[in-house]
RNA sequence: GGUCUCAUGGUGCAUCGGUUAGCACACGGCCCUUUCAAGGCCGGGAGGGGGGUUCAACUCCCCCUGAGACCGCCA
């Protein structure tokens, strides 16, 4: 028997980094065991569709790398693949239970279900529906019809014993049936519930793993009776722990941490290291080992090594992963990527007219080590491609109002002027000149003030390395400028 | 309230019935060095509490405590 699994989303907002990682692990089991990977759309709920969703989901999926082999566009044999198109299924299966006694009709209306709550909590009683519905005699069914001809359909829960499973993850567990309600399998509007459409798309999809979050676990007793009740066979139960924030709290948009997937495309991480990152959250292959790429997941994925405890949402793992990625990265790779975010930003033109290509390879040699989200690399490397950059306030104060600092500025530019090749040497070799020419205690008081004056910043590249690739007109003429800009600074004082 | 689940350094994970309890992140120090990174080396720091089982428990069992999930005509 081939494995299948399926990812079942609900278009109901943008897709959550959990309903992904649920995914993740999805994909990977059916990869690791050869099986299928299927995707589908649990749209049973018309009030809480989102437009866009679907799509939101899909993107995040495909830019992953995780592609579907049935699904919505993929198509498939067991298809529709939207829950809204198998309606007449879900009435078919509905209707076997009622006949067999192991589902009824329920007239009972919200007001009233709304009243028992309120009542069965101030009683302290465990809140439940009180099964008025199940055993009306004909006459009060026809009588109840004619209050309320939309009645929904509920499934008859056992009354006595357990219901026990085993679940991969969670082992041996066991509910007691008296505790369980007779829930609602058919709306009021004619659409199933999830409880009932996940079973029977379950089945006639010959799932036979589901795997889930643990917020699934409690109510999988009445999964396992609807199986027991239609005379199917249950899949495996895999029960995933939950995604907790690094407060041990649900994980929420506070602390700056997005529960957005989309979000995490869009501000430039890796899909490979977001990968990764996702499929050790709440799994271990057993050893110390962070870096997985996506065929070692593929082939290291089990199920057993899915832990037992919450999984913590740690951005600080995430980005540091991101940054080792991005390391790994030939030059070329991680240029091919920045373009086009470089030129999202404006940054397309090299300051001193070289070819835009060779010149983006340089830029990104400099910067790979020094950033770690892709979208970093604009504000990082924004001196390359204009003149128009702030001189960062703090490196001011310390290197352009020094005494020395308009002097600097110009044996700087002069000797910088004097240089003859412009190679890596000669320009370290002019830029200490000018220390020595000034008798300045420390070669370095050069290097900072025109790193200050040629880039804005007081940190970064190598200034030699940076000022090899600005070339040397737009050094120099990026030093005088700062020179007046010190001038001015004085005049001021 | 009921049911269910979980519990190793600051954080995230690993191993094991007998180990100096390992790794990563973060943190501190050092090296490299013109800065910022990256990299290298070193360091501090852990098994919630109480009972058992056992020659031996962090590991198995029970209780307590703490944390979380679920109890909808939502999924």
């Amino acid at each position: 028997m081939t494995v299948r699994l399926r990812f079942a989303p609900s278009p109901t907002g943008s897709p959550h980094i959990g309903n992904i990682r649920t995914a993740v692990f999805d994909y990977l089991y059916a990869r690791h065991c050869g099986g299928d990977f299927i995707l589908r759309v649990e749209d049973t709920d018309r009030t809480r569709y989102q437009e866009g969703s679907l799509e939101d989901m899909m993107t995040g999926l495909r830019w992953m790398g995780m592609q579907w082999d049935e699904g919505p566009d993929a198509g498939g044999d067991k298809g529709p693949y939207f829950q809204s198109q198998r309606l007449e299924l879900y009435h078919k299966y509905a209707k076997r239970l009622l006949d067999s006694g192991r589902a009824y009709y329920c007239y009972c209306t919200k007001e009233r279900l709304e009243e028992m709550r309120k009542e069965q909590e101030a009683n302290h009683m465990p809140p439940g529906y009180d099964r008025k519905c199940r055993n009306l005699t004909e006459e009060e069914r026809e009588a109840a019809a004619k209050e309320n001809p939309n009645p929904v359909i509920r499934f008859a829960m056992k009354r006595e014993g357990r219901t026990e499973f085993d679940d991969i993850v969670r082992g041996h567990v066991g509910f007691d049936n008296e505790l369980q309600d007779d829930f609602i399998i058919i709306k009021a509007d004619g659409f199933p519930t999830y409880h009932f459409a996940s079973i029977v798309d379950d089945h006639l999809m010959g799932i036979t793993h589901v795997v889930r979050g643990e917020e699934w676990l409690s109510s999988a007793p009445k999964h396992l009776q609807l199986y027991e009740a239609m005379g199917w066979e249950p899949p495996v139960w895999v029960h995933l722990p939950l995604i907790l924030g690094t407060d041990g709290k649900k994980l929420s948009k506070r602390s700056g941490t997005s529960t957005t997937f989309i979000d995490y495309m869009k501000s430039g991480y890796l899909p490979d290291a977001m990968l990764n990152f996702l499929a050790t959250m709440g799994w271990s292959s057993g050893e110390d080992r962070k870096l997985f790429s996506r065929e070692e997941l593929i082939k290291d994925f089990t199920l057993e090594g899915i832990t037992n405890h919450p999984a913590i949402f740690d951005l600080a793992k995430l980005n540091d992963l991101q940054g080792e990625y991005v390391r790994m990265l030939s030059v070329e790779e991680l240029a091919d990527m920045l373009e086009p975010i470089m030129a999202a930003a404006g940054c397309v033109k090299p300051v001193n007219g070289d070819d835009p290509r060779e010149y983006l390879l340089k830029v990104t040699e400099l910067i790979q080590d020094r950033i770690v989200l892709l979208n970093e690399a604009p504000e990082t490397a924004n001196y390359f491609y204009t003149d128009d950059f702030d001189y960062d306030p703090k490196g001011v104060r310390k290197h352009f109002s020094a005494d020395h600092a308009v002097a600097l500025a110009e044996r700087l530019a002069e000797n910088l002027e004097a240089v003859n090749n412009w190679t890596h040497d000669d320009i370290e070799a002019a830029v200490r000149k000018s220390a020595h020419d000034l008798d300045l205690p420390k070669d370095a008081l050069a290097i900072h003030a025109a790193r200050l004056a040629t880039t804005g910043k007081t940190g970064g590249p190598g200034l030699f390395e940076l000022m090899l690739v600005l070339g040397k007109d737009v050094c120099v003429k990026r030093v005088r400028r700062a020179g007046n800009y010190c001038a001015e600074l004085a005049k001021g004082e």
